[in-house]
DNA sequence: GCCTGCATGTAACAAAAGTTACAAGGAACT
DNA sequence: AGTTCCTTGTAACTTTTGTTACATGCAGGC
């Protein structure tokens, strides 16, 4: 399974011999932890199957869902947090049962020297979490709550392949650092919208 | 003067003779289209001397300040729009009279792979991008728009190295994405609380 | 069936931010 | 000095978002 997703990501043999040589297949639960409360792992997360979602801590406790990563992707800060040694505000959960590549850190350097294809994949993963940055910084900036929130639902639904959202307002509260009641409200107009329908714990996207 | 700043980078010498024999200066008055605007250049910019300032731009018009750019420092927007070929909803403007080296795309794949120091600078300018975003991204989700305001005028002091900004309200207001009337509001409250002080034109930092 | 706990709905209010409209003050120019 | 333009101040109002408090409703265990 490892090999044919480094192979679909256009990995040298070479490269991918090293990889599966070097690295650990880990597997984590439904909202297990990731990255962050500690977790300073020296390696780097390639996602083989599920979805993790990356967070945005603030010190007083709250946050703030950034994005999705979903098959074949890595986790950019990941990858700076390990070269600089920082500790990152960032927190990683797993968003469903999830089997994750870990590559040792060290390794990374020497890689992105020697293989082209790994370049192409490092710089690739930063283009696109600068490109969902931007897009989570535009909803912030640029619309309104309903909007984001809607941003949100498709965003979900996308990441996890089902238009059937199993959250409830107050989970959607959370990863948004808004209020239930919020959540609530323009769950209901959106439904009113016909955009979405709504059971408990549940919501359909139309 | 480049040699002295690509040297204070920590380039070895024969980067630094490769960069100056590819690359060539460029000067922009304040307020001059850096980036955006049409002008996709296949070049990095390294900025030598000035200021720049990147905005986030949605196709609507609207538009909001991102981050400065100081010394030293490049736009990781750039090295992957020019890696990709991607053109970049971003625009960068001259805060200040500058002085800009360009280094032509073309080289930055070689360089990566043959120069520890480039393969440094280069994540350590995507740690730098992404770690401003972040503090963009907090502001604009934890903080309201008076935290916010501050924000913005301590890192433009920060930037120019001047705790006297020439801006109108106005102007502010553009690269906060809010009202001129908000801003207005906001820095007399500031000004109340003794953390500016203003005149026509100019907002001291107290 | 009947608790109990969690999820959702809703009203009423408060706070923050955005909008419109107009007044007033300074700077530059004739 | 007087005119004009740009900048700032401010009032009054609307809209959006957040808060508090309570009601309703569904599901699972006893």
């Amino acid at each position: 399974m490892i090999e044919e997703i480094l192979s679909s990501l256009g990995f040298e043999a070479q490269l991918i011999q090293e990889i599966i040589d070097s690295g650990f297949t880990k597997t984590a639960k439904k909202d297990d932890h990731i990255i962050g409360e500690g977790l300073k792992d020296k390696s780097i997360p390639i996602v083989l199957d599920g979805v993790l979602k990356v967070y945005r801590k603030e010190e007083s406790g709250n946050e703030v869902l950034l994005y999705y990563l979903e098959k074949g992707e890595t986790c950019a800060m990941s990858i700076t947090c390990c070269l600089d040694s920082k500790p990152s505000e960032v927190k990683v959960i797993a968003e469903t049962d999830v089997k994750i590549w870990m590559i040792p850190s060290a390794n990374l350097d020497r890689w992105v020297s020697k293989y082209p294809s790994f370049r192409r994949y490092v710089f690739g993963a930063y283009q696109s979490r600068f490109d969902e940055l931007m897009q989570t910084v535009d909803s912030l900036v640029f619309t309104n709550m309903e909007d984001r929130l809607l941003k949100y639902l498709l965003d979900t639904k996308q990441a996890i392949e089902s238009f059937e959202i199993h959250k409830t307002h107050q989970e959607i509260a959370d990863e948004l650092n808004t209020s239930r009641v919020v959540v609530s409200r323009l769950l209901k107009k959106l439904e009113q919208e016909s955009k979405i329908r709504q059971r408990r714990n549940c919501i359909e996207i139309l």
